[in-house]
DNA sequence: ATACATAGTTTATAAAATAAACTTGTTTAT
DNA sequence: ATAAACAAGTTTATTTTATAAACTATGTAT
C-alpha cells in the first residue's frame, strides 16, 4: 500500500493547499480567516510547505503593514496529484 | 471549512478502514500484510477506531491460536462517507 | 530443555499539531 | 506626546498522535 505524503495529509495543511489550488495565490489573513487555524499554527505549516518546496513565499510591506503571500509550486501541484491519485486507491474513487 | 475526522485522518487508521470498506471482515494478520504497519502500531489504531464504534473487534481462539477479526460498523462506513465527503470538497473532486 | 515463531498488547519514544505568549510596527484615543 | 489597542506574524511551549521497541502468552520444532 503506498503511503500518503506526511507533508500533505495533515489537515491544515492540506486545506491551505487546496486553498492555493484554485485561488493561485493567497495571503496569510484571508487563509486564516478561510480555514480557520490560528495565526501560529497557519505559520509553522506555511513554513513547513515552503521548506518542501511545495509552495512559494513572498513577504512584502504593503501600506506600512507586512503581507505574506502564497501560491502552489509546481513540485506542490504534482505532489498533490500524487497525493489525490493515492487516496483515490485507498477509496475507490 | 468543515474539519476532516480526525480518527480516519491517519495514515494507518484510513488504510484499515478503506480495506474492510470492501473486505467486509478482515484479521489482524491480513491487515498487518496489507497496510505494512507493525503489530503494535495496528493493535493501537484497532483499539482507537473500535472504541470510536467505527469498526467491530472479535476475538477468538481458532486453532489454539487467538485470532482478532474486524468489521466496519455502520456508524464508521458513515463515517467514512462523510469524511469523502468533506475530502472532495477540499479537492474539488 | 532451548530456541524460534505467532499473534498480539503495553509501554516508551519520536514526531506533529496546536495554542499560548511574544515581537514589531501601526493606529487611535487622551 | 504617551498609552492603549490592533494587526500580522513568529517563537516557544504544550498537547496529541503516531510509531517502534519491548514484552506476554502460547505453540512448534530441535
Amino acid at each position: 500500500m503506498k503511503e500518503l505524503d506526511p507533508l500533505l495529509h495533515s489537515q491544515l495543511r492540506l486545506a491551505v493547499v487546496s486553498l492555493l489550488l484554485c485561488a493561485d495565490e493567497a495571503d496569510f489573513v484571508w487563509l486564516r480567516e478561510k480555514t480557520g487555524a490560528t495565526a501560529g499554527n497557519l505559520s509553522v505549516q506555511i513554513e513547513k510547505l515552503s521548506e518542501a518546496g511545495y509552495i512559494s513565499v513572498r513577504k512584502e510591506i504593503v501600506g506600512k503593514k507586512p503581507r505574506t503571500t502564497c501560491s502552489l509550486t509546481g513540485k506542490g501541484r504534482k505532489a498533490l496529484d500524487e497525493y489525490v491519485k493515492t487516496l483515490k486507491e485507498y477509496l475507490h474513487l
